[in-house]
DNA sequence: CCGATTATCCAAAGCGCTTTGGAAATCTCC
DNA sequence: GGAGATTTCCAAAGCGCTTTGGATAATCGG
């Protein structure tokens, strides 16, 4: 059913039946119901091709999801990522169009959504320390939303992003509290934006107490499991081995507990581990009483907020100032931390 | 920049323009060279949707992704799945098209995505027992492939699907051959296909042995840590503990892990567990040793293979029969397993 | 060298929708 | 009752592309 076959069976000219549907004032409340009515009664809904041609719009937002070319790994924060958008745009009547492409190959795939106009925006992932595909896209004009921050020039741009330095530096500040002088930061590849910022916070945590950071203490990676295991495994056996770990994700926080167990030593008692938790749905911190000690901050939520920020500027009649949004973790005590081991 | 204007600046028509660009016979190499070597040079791209409007095709892929309205859950095996669909969506220029809706829509999204005719076909994704969304889409008349099986009717749709009854059945005998004889079954959703198969696999190895199913060794639930954690924690407090797990995805593992250390009992030791492992990039069965016993089937593989499939079935000019694929998952060796305990 | 192919290119219609610029019908008010 | 305002509807153009049905130019056999 389309739209000429619709406006034959109610007897209306196209334009009627479309102004109708569409909410314009130049139709008679009668004549609206009737059109609405029928379009419900056969299962008609605009194409969704013939109407963006008509508009110029695509009603419809880009991720670029970059699979990396060294790691090859998707992000696991992703999918929650992706669930809490795609609800804002099914709200919103928008689609949301993801390509899978290798890293190398990203800046060509947004030219290509620009050029052909697949999208009306996206969505930038994962920003690195300094972003080349923030002036891409400035250049291309399609409108985007960061979700993070790359270094330079934060006002130029609209984003979205926890911030990283003030939770690692209360969660270095807790253990610090704790006792703890030896602490370990499993961190995030420090190619990117925010595994700087986290080291930031944890540095500067250290050295407000007069600690220097010890560089035999710092790693940084891809988030993996197993990445944690073998971090923690390897500091453990030091012959001056940390009495706690600040962990940049909860995956790699469950491998350096297993490498905690491995070396016949409990979590919480002779080990501490605070975490940055993201609050994976398939990955909750424990049920009551949390596994790990964490700055908590839902990247669902992050979802949301990133797609709200995009539609609305997308809306927006006139390109306006970039739009912010910094949003606090909150920290959680859980089982994972205990005061230093003395002696 | 435009077909129109691309031509002008040719001196061509849009015709043989569009022909060249398209590889159609009728225009010389000359022209088509010289046609392409512009379009490059411009930067120029068809636009999708009038290039869409104009074939009657959307060269896009939809996935709707489910959220659980009682779980709000996304499965953590998706982001992998997706990134192995991708790729290949990318190689045959196919776009993907996300959708995120309660599972109560569900059915409502299928019917507009082909209203609207904003895909060319769909992955069905996370079967239940006895799907309604097969028969909808056959309705629809949308092309597509399920990623698992339902239970019934086999032959009268495509699927890709991994062999979960001899899975678990071989995980099993493997527990069995080690002399456990109280084994217990962590399962998914039991009103998913899989997790009927796992456990119909898992209780014909038990019968082959005349042990009877033990309905207080068995659990189903949303496959998380948190659920792992707690069956395990109850099962192994109970007076009659298993000695063996067998667990349908390595997160409800790590939980299940979790709660062994809680007792103060040793994996591979005290306990033995088997997993099924979707290779998730994220979340990797240990380095060389696998951490876990696990029957192994890569999901990113199985992403691929549905999209093959999927656009191969839109590819044939009429609709032939239903295409089938059968994984077989290969049984790995980690640390977690070990002989039964004596005594 | 001429009619018949063949190679090369083009004008125009059409995909399904929105939207501009009226026209016809109804209403308003003196 | 009729000029002007208002309501209600419509024909047709246009969005950017593909494709049908020619037209024109180049090539060939005899």
């Amino acid at each position: 059913m389309n739209l000429k076959e619709l406006s034959a069976l109610l007897g209306l000219s196209q334009t009627t039946v479309s102004r109708a549907l569409n909410d314009y004032p130049e139709v008679s409340e009668a004549t609206r119901r009737r059109v609405k009515e029928a379009a419900r009664a056969n299962n008609y809904t605009p194409n969704t091709r013939a109407k963006g041609l008509a508009t110029g719009r695509s009603m419809a937002i880009g991720h670029v999801i970059p699979i990396s070319t060294r790691h090859e790994i998707v992000n696991p924060i992703f999918a929650d990522f992706i669930a809490g958008a795609g609800e804002i745009y099914t709200a919103g009547n928008y689609d949301m169009l993801l390509s899978v492409v290798p890293d190398v190959d990203e800046e060509r795939t947004y030219r290509t959504l620009a050029a052909r106009g697949s999208v009306d925006g996206v969505i930038l992932h994962g920003p690195h320390a300094d972003d080349r595909r923030i002036p891409l896209l400035r250049e291309l004009g399609l409108p985007f939303v960061v979700h993070g921050r790359a270094g330079h020039e934060e006002d130029s741009y609209s984003w979205v992003d926890v911030n990283n330095t003030r939770a690692f530096r209360r969660a270095t500040d807790f253990l610090l509290d704790l006792g703890h002088r030896r602490i370990a930061l499993v961190n995030g590849l420090e190619s990117m934006d925010f595994a700087r910022r986290r080291r930031a916070g944890y540095e500067a945590a250290l050295k407000a107490r007069g600690i220097t950071p010890d560089p035999a203490l710092m790693r940084s990676e891809e988030m993996t499991e197993d990445y944690g295991w073998r971090a923690a495994r390897d500091m453990l056996a030091d012959e001056n081995p940390p009495t706690a770990f600040a962990v940049s994700s909860m995956l790699t926080a469950i491998g350096v507990r297993r490498a905690i167990g491995d070396a016949g030593l409990e979590m919480g008692r002779d080990v501490s581990v605070v975490i940055h938790d993201d609050v994976l749905s398939y990955l909750k911190n424990g049920g009551d009483i949390p596994i790990f000690t964490a700055a908590r901050s839902s990247v669902h939520e992050a979802g949301r907020l990133c797609a709200e920020m995009l539609l609305r500027i997308i809306a927006e009649p006139a390109p306006a100032t970039p739009r912010h949004l910094l949003l606090e973790s909150e920290l959680v005590i859980g089982s994972s931390t205990g005061p230093a081991p003395t002696g």
